[in-house]
DNA sequence: GACTCAAGCGGGGTACAGTCCATTTAGAGA
DNA sequence: TCTCTAAATGGACTGTACCCCGCTTGAGTC
């Protein structure tokens, strides 16, 4: 019998070139955003300054939301290190619930310094990032705070809605951030405590 | 002095001509999401279809997703009716932390039988419905319900978001839909019940 | 080093959202 | 009925996301 290469098993990884424009893309890319901000970041103007082609930029991240999602991403990886890794209440060695607190009021920053990114790596077409780490944590942290319910995977949900959907898509400008994201940070605070009170 | 015309006031309304095309468009667009489905109907072909120009349709609805919005709205509008005037526990007459739960389970209902539509009418460039009527009830039952919290604005944001994000932003694909939008629809109520709890 | 071929690349092509403005028309007042 | 003007209209035009496909190249194999 002969080794036949199946089509399914650990894709083969990206080729040498191809992990270099990706990297650069995504430097290019965040600088762009910081220059002219995310909306104002074109397909082909990246394309240009990264001294690539169009079709090169497409079929590495497939989508205008994926260049700044995968942007995003790094910035998201900092961010789940502190989860972690960090000190609690965010990190573990706290209870649960407090945890889940902590990971609001931390989310909630993390979204409002990242806001423009974030809305701009949004599809609606295709949309849910599935297994996003936010919601994987809330339903590890709430299955702990509540571990006789039953659904703490919808209930996960609801919460990280609650969390995201705010700021993403109800929350009309950048600039009434600051005020308004404070209040959503308490008022999750009574959320939380609420929700996993005996 | 003369009665000058003020730039305020009860902008004066659409012209007969403007109003019977709103209509029609709404009727075509109609059609063609029943046909097509939403993600597949063009302005171009609707303007085509509806023997108007390109130019009208942007003039009425500002914005494709503006279209299905409004085609939305007037389902829309017969849902507020039952939630204004219907029988409790969803119209009034119930207690308020009741009407919540009521409410949240007609929403899912409803939102999952639109759900084309309702993504469809996202904008996430220009977002939020602002004072959309789904977050002015929850709002006032939330404030009913717990008349003594702070914050009742930002909790309600985040209840509506809980409510309609997993649909409209997490959730996969339709066919997966009604199992969990029956989970959605108990953890919604256990979300709402512990919230309300003294 | 030479051969092979899947992966990667480039950039012209397509489709569609949204704008502009010259022309038409509703409908209020005289 | 006539006049006048703000509102409405149509459709050519623009900008941009995304596709397609022929050519190039990295990296295994002998």
């Amino acid at each position: 019998m002969e080794p036949v290469a199946l089509p399914w098993g650990p894709p083969r990884e990206e080729r040498a070139d191809a992990a270099r424009n990706r990297a650069h893309l995504i430097g290019v890319a965040r600088e762009m955003v910081a220059e002219l901000g995310a909306c104002n970041v074109t397909m082909d103007a990246l394309a240009e300054r990264a001294g690539l082609g169009k079709g090169t930029v497409f079929r590495r991240f497939g989508t205008r939301a994926g260049i700044f999602h995968a942007v995003l991403d790094e910035e998201e990886a900092l961010f789940q290190h502190r989860v972690m890794t960090g000190p609690a209440p965010l990190g573990p060695g706290a209870p649960a619930a407090e945890r889940l607190a902590a990971f609001g009021r931390a989310r909630l920053e993390f979204l409002a310094a990242h806001l423009a990114l974030a809305r701009a790596s949004l599809d609606v077409a295709r949309p849910v990032p599935g297994q996003s780490p936010s919601l994987f944590h809330v339903r590890m942290l709430l299955a702990e705070a509540c571990p006789d319910d039953a659904l703490t995977g919808t209930l996960a949900l609801q919460l990280v809605a609650a969390l995201e959907g705010p700021v993403l898509l109800y929350l009309q400008r950048q600039d009434e951030g600051p005020l308004v994201v404070d209040d959503l940070i308490t008022s999750w605070q009574v959320l939380v405590e609420r929700l996993t009170a005996r």
